[in-house]
DNA sequence: AGCGTGACAATTA
DNA sequence: ATAATTGCCACGC
């Protein structure tokens, strides 16, 4: 019988931990796409991001597989303001994006 | 259980 | 380069 330590419930917080802990980790000046922080469950990214409560993590350093951005202006801007390298409204991923396999 | 929705993405045309 | 299609995970009604 499934109590709240299932297998199903601690695999969902473990996901949501990492993804947390990986935004965090994407340095000043970079970017990584949601997919490349969670293969196979990107929403899940947005999902975690969007309801986010704790400390401050760098959410503007998540950006779609095309390097667009999904929360306009403001993130754009805060991605200027780092140096971030864009093209029009959108992030140059082959200079700013880390390597998809980092953990 | 079924269906719609969302900070997505790979494929195909 | 844009658009439609299909697949994906988790929620909420």
């Amino acid at each position: 019988v499934p109590d709240k330590f299932s297998d199903l419930g601690r695999r969902r917080d473990a996901r949501t931990g990492r993804i947390v802990a990986a935004v965090r980790a994407i340095p000043e000046g970079f970017v990584r796409t949601y997919g490349d922080i969670e293969p196979g469950a990107p929403r899940l990214v947005g999902r975690v991001l969007a309801g986010y409560d704790g400390d401050p993590i760098p959410w503007h350093r998540v950006v779609r597989a095309d390097g667009s951005v999904t929360q306009g202006p403001r993130q754009l801007e805060r991605l200027r303001r780092e140096g971030v390298p864009l093209r029009g409204d959108r992030v140059d991923l082959r200079r700013a994006r880390l390597p998809p396999g980092l953990r």
